[in-house]
DNA sequence: CGATTCCCCTGATAGC
DNA sequence: TGCTATCAGGGGAATC
């Protein structure tokens, strides 16, 4: 579900839409989607937010922050206070919230409301104190963001100690680089011409420089296009992004690749959809 | 230790 | 039409 570019591009709509709102009220339509006391966000406001790999994250006053992970169907929507009835006529959800797989509501002193949908039910949204941050589980494993102070040496040699593995799981692995998910991998692979079942260890350093300068391509673009919507996602307006539509291997198994012609093809890599040419990418 | 498999859920879609 | 099998962008835990 939601990688990097979609959760920067949550990012960016949240904070020009909620930084200063006050929370009157949550609503907890599937308890197990909330981690912690729900009871003590209410009456604080929203300070910042920010992204660290996939995961979201909303400042508070009172020392508090939300940390929210979409997985695989997880949704933000924010419906501000004059959104009329029946939907926004700008977004491409056709149904007004909340919809069914709706699992936390926010509402905000304004009347606005955030939608924390998830079909699968796999996302949270988690309340900590901000000062636990520096020392939280799953934000203290994740490797580095790949768009932010990036290493290229610490790149290559992280990746280097998995050498027995294949390049594609490395690079989905959050503890060698933030962010990266099945999408962006798959095109990151391809624009470095690099099969996605290669052994690390047959890969040189030249090839796994072009990798990395190509994951930073992909997840750029990604973020140019706000996001690839193929099935959940849709950004906090409820519109969709396009990353898709530029993709070059990503569900396209059958269609010409864009540089050769050859067929697109799917095999499953440690249990993960692959796509790839099988002429450009050796 | 690292690598692989199973599993948390629900719904869409493909195949029969 | 209706049934069943498979699949979906993540990641934690158990197992090998």
């Amino acid at each position: 579900m939601p990688e990097l570019p979609e959760v920067e591009t949550i990012k960016l709509g949240l904070e020009g839409k909620i930084i200063g709102l006050k929370i009157i009220q949550v609503d907890l339509l599937e308890p197990k989607s909330f981690q912690g006391d729900s009871k003590k966000i209410i009456n604080q406001t929203v300070k910042n937010i920010w992204r660290r790999g996939k995961v979201l994250g909303i400042d508070l006053s009172g020392d508090l922050t939300l940390m929210i992970h979409l997985k695989m169907s997880g949704q933000l929507i924010y419906e501000g206070k004059d959104r009329f009835s029946g939907g926004h006529p700008t977004s491409d959800i056709n149904s007004s919230m909340p919809v069914k797989s709706t699992r936390v509501i926010f509402l905000f002193s304004d009347k606005s409301k955030l939608f924390f949908n998830d079909q699968r039910k796999f996302g949270w949204v988690k309340l900590v104190d901000t000062n636990d941050l520096k020392t939280d589980k799953f934000l203290s494993k994740l490797g580095p963001e790949p768009l932010i102070n990036f290493n290229l040496e610490d790149f290559i040699n992280k990746v280097k100690t998995h050498k027995k593995s294949n390049i594609k799981s490395v690079i989905l692995d959050q503890t060698v680089i933030a962010g990266v998910g099945n999408i962006y991998a798959c095109e990151a692979l391809f624009l470095a011409k690099i099969h996605p079942a290669k052994s690390v260890s047959d890969l040189s350093d030249d090839n796994l420089k072009l990798l990395a300068s190509s994951i930073i391509k992909v997840l750029n673009l990604g973020i140019k296009k706000g996001g690839s919507s193929k099935t959940h996602y849709f950004n906090i307006d409820g519109g969709k992004g396009y990353f898709l539509d530029v993709a070059c291997v990503y569900d396209r198994e059958g269609l010409e690749c864009k540089i050769c012609k050859t067929a697109i093809a799917k095999v499953k890599i440690s249990g993960r959809g692959s796509y790839f040419c099988p002429n450009c990418q050796i």
